[in-house]
DNA sequence: ATGCATAATTATTAATTCAAATCCTTCGCC
DNA sequence: GGCGAAGGATTTGAATTAATAATTATGCAT
């Protein structure tokens, strides 16, 4: 889990940049590939083949593998010794124990934006709430603006090496389907839980608020698992 | 915070391999780099010239650059584009942010051993503890075993992931002088908060496994800021 | 026919070379 | 005398080339 400080100068979007060298080739090459894992192009358990992706992405070797190296500190993919990088493959035990940390986490994140955070954030929270309501009936949409959600709530609590932790849990969670699999009715049940969540935030409740998110994990974690 | 799954081989000690290569050059630079920074030798905010460096250890530029992507993702140093490496400097805040991480973690760690840990792997613990009460004089022994003794405890209590996070977050603790400027007497109070710990875990309570463990992170931060 | 040993191929790893960009110094001008 | 720009030097970033290790295939012996 990259728990890096301020590095990137977080380039807000992509491909704008003709003079300008905002950030190097390798992250470049880091974010392409972390789109090929997360879209199935790469999946858990292949193998990278570093001449023929070099000869794809129309680069050296070079670069390749720093970005190979920044990936697998993110645990997105492992690498055997002389034997190459492969995508990382997640156990069931994996999957419960990354979403009791993003729990631990991220419940911990609300209790602090219901103590601390300014009226106006919590104001920008419940906008973003409020988006993910009307978003009900479109699944690609809901689960955007749900994340969207996380992060700004992480953003807000303001521990950024937290926010960075959780980030990259997000990042491995991706790595296999489960997130998907949610059960029939699951997204309504977790648009309630988010409700209570900023209704907690909304009261200035710390306790209350980080017990409803810990719940709320909890639920999505028992609706993922099959057994 | 270098969130890695079964990588590397565990090697378990070192410097036994004769023959074989169990890891790559650029994983004994980053373990060397790793020491340089801890022993001061590279102070935070310094600029690592890769130059230097290589002709320093014997090597060629590159292996150096694919462990500086490394330490990078793992918090110790930071990179700026086309500027170089350097090492990370730790504001206050981001002392106290990962102290408050690794307290929930490991109280989170501490509970589940109460509830979940087999008797002898709670022994084995218990006898970490009696080490560390023998070792109340000579600070540096003290030091290493606690290490060992939180090292193990999140081991027992099962979750690779979250003991990645958390020896990441230690690696990044160890930039600044905070850990060794315990106050006066502050060694006997941790001491008196780790047997209390034990006891709780000893008594299979998990919640008040976690309360202490909680309260001793929280003590332990309230010694190291000067404020 | 099967098992092992050896050789060849393939791919990773490391070193060297080349290019681009930033920083610093110096020269000129206001 | 100070500020600004241009040029050179230094350093990072990427590509190319060489070497090292592993895997697969092939052949021989049992």
């Amino acid at each position: 889990m990259a728990l890096l400080p301020p590095n990137v100068p977080a380039s807000a979007s992509l491909a704008d940049r003709p003079p300008l060298t905002p950030r190097a080739l390798y992250q470049d090459v880091a974010e392409r590939l972390r789109q090929q894992i997360f879209s199935r192009e790469l999946e858990p358990g292949a193998w990278i083949d570093e001449q023929k992706l070099a000869l794809q992405y129309g680069i050296s070797r070079t670069p390749l593998r720093e970005a190979l190296k920044v990936l697998a500190a993110e645990g997105l993919v492992t690498m055997k010794v002389r034997r190459g990088a492969y995508v990382t493959e997640m156990s069931h035990t994996d999957v419960a124990q990354v979403y009791h940390l993003m729990g631990l986490l991220e419940a911990d994140a609300a209790g602090q934006v219901a103590a601390l955070a300014a009226d106006a954030q919590i104001a920008e929270l419940q906008a973003l709430h409020d988006r993910l309501e009307a978003e009900v009936a479109q699944r690609d949409a809901f689960f955007a603006t749900n994340e969207e959600f996380h992060l700004q709530l992480l953003a807000v609590a303001g521990n950024r090496w937290r926010a960075q932790i959780v980030q990259d849990l997000r990042k491995v969670m991706k790595l296999n389907r489960h997130l998907s699999l949610f059960r029939q009715g699951r997204v309504a049940e977790s648009l309630a839980e988010h409700r209570a969540v900023m209704a907690a935030i909304q009261a200035r409740d710390a306790a209350l608020a980080a017990r409803l998110m810990r719940a709320h994990f909890d639920n999505g974690l028992a609706a993922a698992t099959p057994a």
